[in-house]
DNA sequence: TTCGTTTATCGTCGAATAACGATATTGGTG
DNA sequence: CACCAATATCGTTATTCGACGATAAACGAA
């Protein structure tokens, strides 16, 4: 039940899309650890380029797992932590979920 | 704490590049429904060519998510729920962390 | 208006991904 | 041994990804 009803196949799997590169990790992480959000210190700290921190951002932009709020001449980035529910439930369920049958595999007939 | 400490961005990015396909999330969806495991019945179900669902679950067993025990002519898939809980923490993390600043962007100096 | 700072976009390149059909492999059955 | 069924692997093709430098865009400050 709870969040992961609904979704589609394909909506969590561009969840996932967007867990799946270690710079986003790094990213989403830090986000995570400064309680409110950076500029451009995130292009610092993942030591890639700037364009490519950019990208990475409008990515995450896109999956809706980061937001960004325009400032100054910055930008600031925030986490969406709703987007991600539906993929945390799948993990969870999976996680729960128990081995029926110990050692004896499909179900012999 | 718990599960999520040392362990990689590279390894959180790879474990949810294994649920980051559409015919993957059918496939983990598919051993998490059955209580046992599964065949070739998995390439029917997901609709894509035989050689593409081995594919698929070549790379699911490469990120040990999926195991596959070899039975007759067929091999069995299983759910490793292990292996996925270093993301399910992440996840969680994220989910449980709260905004301290509504409304405020940046920590304002 | 001009300047400087920050971020986004563009163009390019090499590498990886996804999909398929065809073929190889494996191992029990007749 | 020959056959059959189930998987895996190979070769190919089109698409996407990741990274970079260069450049554009936005906008407050001087």
């Amino acid at each position: 039940m709870s969040t992961l009803n609904s979704v589609s196949n394909e909506q969590l799997a561009a969840i996932a899309k967007a867990f799946a590169h270690p710079a986003r990790i790094h990213i989403i992480q830090l986000l995570l650890s400064k309680p409110s959000c950076i500029g451009g210190e995130i292009t610092s700290e993942v030591g890639l380029a700037q364009s490519t921190v950019s990208e990475h951002l409008r990515i995450l932009k896109a999956a809706e797992i980061v937001t960004g709020e325009i400032e100054h001449p910055r930008v600031c980035y925030s986490l969406n932590r709703e987007k991600l529910l539906p993929l945390l439930d799948l993990l969870q369920q999976i996680a729960s979920s128990q081995v029926s049958n110990d050692g004896a595999c499909c179900a012999g007939t």
